[in-house]
RNA sequence: GCGGACGUGGCGGAAUGGCAGACGCGUCGGACUUAGAAUCCGAUGGGGCACCGUGCAGGUUCAAGUCCUGUCGUCCGCACCA
């Protein structure tokens, strides 16, 4: 079979045919939206991770299809980001020429691949058919209050006068210029995906996703419950911190400050002034990596200033450290050094008093000591043990209106403005007088100028980009300036599955009933590296949209599957800078892009991945051609009257539908390399029953063959297209349904059993079906190998598992 | 440091608590060939043939790769979150 004819004819035929186009139209099937993670196009061609993900993929779904499903399969482009703006510094080349260019090298390679996608449905995120709709949902999200400026920092590098993402930080330096980067506080956008916290954490509990990605989401959202509580200043300022701990109040020995704290300077003293603005500098030094490094040794400053600890009256000192972090929590902590690792080691540093209020129970109290003990030195709460003491010492703080219990996050607020060019532009505008003014919605999209200085020299494109920046504005008419920054290509990505179901809509994002048919997204998959952001900013973007009136379902990925990564052949991540890339081109030229996606997923365990290792794939050559030898002989086979059914046409039968319900539970579960091996047994029985001598029952050859071709399709659909094409079918093979198992068939007369003596296997054994528990008691016990183990001694127990194994327990 | 996953032949990998190693690679033997390639058929965990085998040590069970406890190793995620 000449494979690069046939991939070419049957790719023609079903482009012909309209053949991948999802039919909204059609009512009659069940939809299925099988969504795999757009590509990024950063280089030019497929890697094997894209085979990897969405040929296996593909296979599910085309499976889906044959099982009656009205399958909507799309694909298309996170064409923003980082990556094509650095390419473009270096080599001169816009980003939009290189990403078109790129995409459409990779465009010809997917439908290479042969997978079933709806290209109708396309989008591509940099074009402004497309980024005018995500500017217009950072307006909706603005007019809801969920996106608001303030002032975070960046990764600053002085000399080149630039904001660098983080990994352009090499440790802790500008990767192209290597001077120390510090941080620098801008003022920028973010969108409130905190106000969701606890709907993201329990929506989790809705969804079938890998419980391990669950987790993942769970812990970054990092769900505490606590208590507040206010601390008051000598010079009568007040500020909260939060503790987990309340039941320790009694042992507070100072408190922290984080150094970006408001407090921090009105808090320090004359005398301790220059200490302070020391360590306030040092700390803004310290680059995030290393701030938040658990091994750091504590530093710190006394302010000079002293509080109140409000349940015992005590007066404590006021420190700054920077292993407070400003963001979480109230950026300010009570130190209690007995029972707190960190602040031990900070009291210790610093010659801190150190008091013990919780007693081990049962053993010696080695301080610090961390776990729930008995309360003491905390009168009236001596006594008290963990979650009661801290219930009941929350009560009495809020009663004297100090604070109370509190729920925190780890979770923080999402930051969505980037100071680069390749992304779409937040539709904003500054005005001296009437501050930052949304872009009217009719105004959209902000285009993003071709004519940019990208290479860096001090400021960020768009900034001086005159053309670009000048404007009036909106609210009052007069001179004002756009924002100079983009939007996190994640904005991009949060909302693209909403846009395929209504890719060309030039007057609202989506159409709501469009969406209303096909969303949410059945099966998700891509890699487990979007755990966290991509899979929880989408879900934010659902739940926020709902909530505006624009969709009426809570999640948007129902099903999640990862795929997992396959390695380079040394066992390490593919990179050029490994030298063990290993390009797919090679092995599709060679052996066809369906024996390269039959071997990718013969070979792994879909969702563990591993080395790359050819071994196999001639395997899978060879496997085609069995069934194609195979198909040449059932091709020539009319009805016969007459046929013989023995024993020989039973095991057949048995084997063909017990591997098209094994097959069937297999391509469901993602277990591919599983399902590739029934169908080689499948192959396999067909071969041992054409090499019996005798009459044949040609007929059962002829349909079971048919059937393997069935069962192959999803798996290797050109292959496949042209085995019915010969075997005389009619239409497409991916029209036919989906083999079913004839339940009759799989009822066997006899089954082999394990019969144990004393859970020893001591011989097998066939057992008609038919027979009962108590029969099969019997029955074993007339074997001469089990007579011989139980000789002179009494049954005591027979187990029987039907089907599979009788256990005599003698003694 | 915390959390999670994993650990099975020479290799990739299978096994709802019920015959460990499906399927394939590799290897060995045979058939067909002048010969090779290709193809087909068969064997293939180890062994002293009593048994022993799923990283290691225990436990639960009639029965453990699977469940529990501890331990070692690999990978992933989080990493001063008060």
């Amino acid at each position: 079979m000449d494979i690069k004819k046939i991939e070419k004819k049957w790719q023609e035929k079903w482009e012909a045919a309209k053949f991948n186009r999802f039919d909204p139209a059609d009512k009659e099937r069940e939809k299925l939206y099988v969504l795999e993670m757009f590509s990024y196009p950063s280089g030019a061609k497929l890697h094997i991770g894209h085979w990897y993900n969405y040929g296996p993929t593909d296979s599910y779904a085309r499976f889906k299809r044959m099982q009656g499903y009205n399958v909507f399969q799309p694909m298309g482009f996170d064409a923003f980001g980082l990556p094509a703006e650095n390419y473009a510094i270096k080599t001169g080349i816009h980003p939009k020429d290189s990403t078109l260019k790129n995409i459409e090298t990779m465009e010809g390679q997917l439908k290479a691949m042969g997978a079933m996608f709806d290209w109708s449905a396309e989008i591509k995120t940099c074009t402004e058919e497309y980024y005018k709709w995500t500017q217009w949902m950072f307006l909706q999200l603005y007019k809801k209050g969920l996106a608001y400026r303030k002032e975070a920092p960046v990764n600053w590098c002085p000399s080149c006068n630039t904001v660098l993402a983080n990994e352009q930080v090499v440790e802790g330096r500008c990767e192209r210029c290597d001077s120390p980067v510090v941080r620098k506080n801008l003022t920028q956008w973010f969108f409130k995906i905190t106000a969701y916290a606890e709907e993201l954490l329990s929506g989790l509990d809705t969804v079938d996703w890998p419980e391990k990605t669950k987790n993942m989401q769970r812990n970054w959202i990092g769900r505490s419950t606590g208590c507040e509580i206010e601390f008051e200043c000598e010079n009568g300022e007040k500020f909260k911190v939060y503790t987990t701990r309340c039941d320790t109040v009694y042992g507070v020995t100072y408190v922290v400050l984080a150094p970006e704290h408001p407090l921090a300077r009105k808090l320090t003293t004359p005398e301790q002034r220059d200490a302070v603005e020391a360590y306030i500098d040092y700390a803004s030094r310290a680059n995030e990596i290393e701030r938040l490094s658990s091994t750091r040794e504590k530093t710190g400053v006394f302010t000079g200033s002293y509080c109140t600890n409000p349940v015992t009256g005590k007066k404590i000192p006021i420190y700054l450290a920077d292993y407070v972090l400003y963001s979480y929590g109230t950026g300010a902590v009570m130190a209690v050094p007995a029972h707190d690792e960190r602040d031990f080691a900070f009291a210790t540093k610093y010659g801190l008093p150190i008091v013990k209020v919780i007693e081990k129970q049962g053993g010696e109290t080695i301080l610090p000591f961390t776990e729930d003990g008995i309360v003491a030195c905390s009168s009236p709460f001596d006594g008290l043990v963990g979650e009661e003491a801290r219930e009941k010492i929350a009560a009495c703080i809020a009663s004297v209106g100090k604070g109370g219990k509190k729920v925190n996050y780890r979770l923080r607020d999402w930051l969505v403005s980037r100071q680069r060019y390749w992304g779409a532009p937040i539709p904003v505008i500054h005005c001296k007088k009437c501050g930052a003014v949304p872009v009217p919605e009719k105004d959209l999209p902000v285009k993003l100028p071709y004519d940019v200085e990208f290479r860096p020299d001090g400021k960020s494109p768009l900034a001086k980009c005159e053309k670009f920046m000048n404007t009036t504005c909106p609210k009052c008419g007069g001179q004002a300036l756009r924002d100079p920054d983009t939007l996190d290509t994640f904005v991009c990505s949060s909302w693209y599955y909403l846009r395929y179901a209504d890719p060309k809509n030039d007057k609202a994002p989506f159409d709501r009933e469009k969406v209303d048919r096909l969303l949410p997204v059945d099966v998700y998959v891509g890699g487990a590296e979007h755990s966290c952001m991509h899979l929880l900013y989408a879900r934010f973007f659902t739940k926020a949209l709902r909530d505006m009136g624009y969709l009426d379902f809570d999640e948007p990925f129902k099903r999640l599957v990862h795929q997992g990564v396959i390695l380079g052949p040394d066992g390490n991540r593919m990179s050029k800078s490994h030298g063990n890339v290993v390009s797919p081109d090679d092995y599709v030229n060679e052996y066809g892009a369906d024996a390269f996606r039959l071997y990718l997923m013969f070979g792994f365990s879909y969702t563990e991945g591993g080395p790359w290792n050819d071994d196999g794939i001639k395997a899978i050559s060879k496997f085609m051609d069995r069934v194609e030898k195979l198909v040449n002989r059932a091709a020539g086979i009319g009805k016969k009257q007459e046929l013989p059914f023995g024993a020989e046409e039973k095991a057949l039968n048995y084997a063909r539908n017990f591997n098209i319900k094994r097959v069937s539970e297999d391509m469901e579960a993602f277990s591919f390399n599983t399902a590739i091996a029934r169908l080689m047994e499948l192959t396999n029985a067909l071969y041992k029953y054409d090499g019996l001598t005798g009459e044949k029952n040609l007929w059962l050859f002829r349909e079971t063959v048919k059937d393997l071709v069935l069962l192959l399709a999803p798996c290797a659909p050109h292959f496949c297209e042209e085995l019915w094409e010969m075997l005389g079918g009619k239409g497409f093979v991916f029209e036919q349904p989906f083999p079913k198992e004839d339940q009759a068939a799989l009822v066997l007369d006899e089954k082999e059993y394990a019969v144990q003596v004393n859970s020893k296997i001591v011989c097998r054994v066939m057992i008609p079906t038919a027979y009962s528990e108590k029969e099969i008691e019997e029955y074993v016990q007339t074997l001469p190998e089990v007579a011989e183990k139980t000789a002179g001694k009494s049954v005591k127990k027979c187990i029987v598992v039907l089907g599979r194994l009788v256990n005599l327990i003698v003694g």
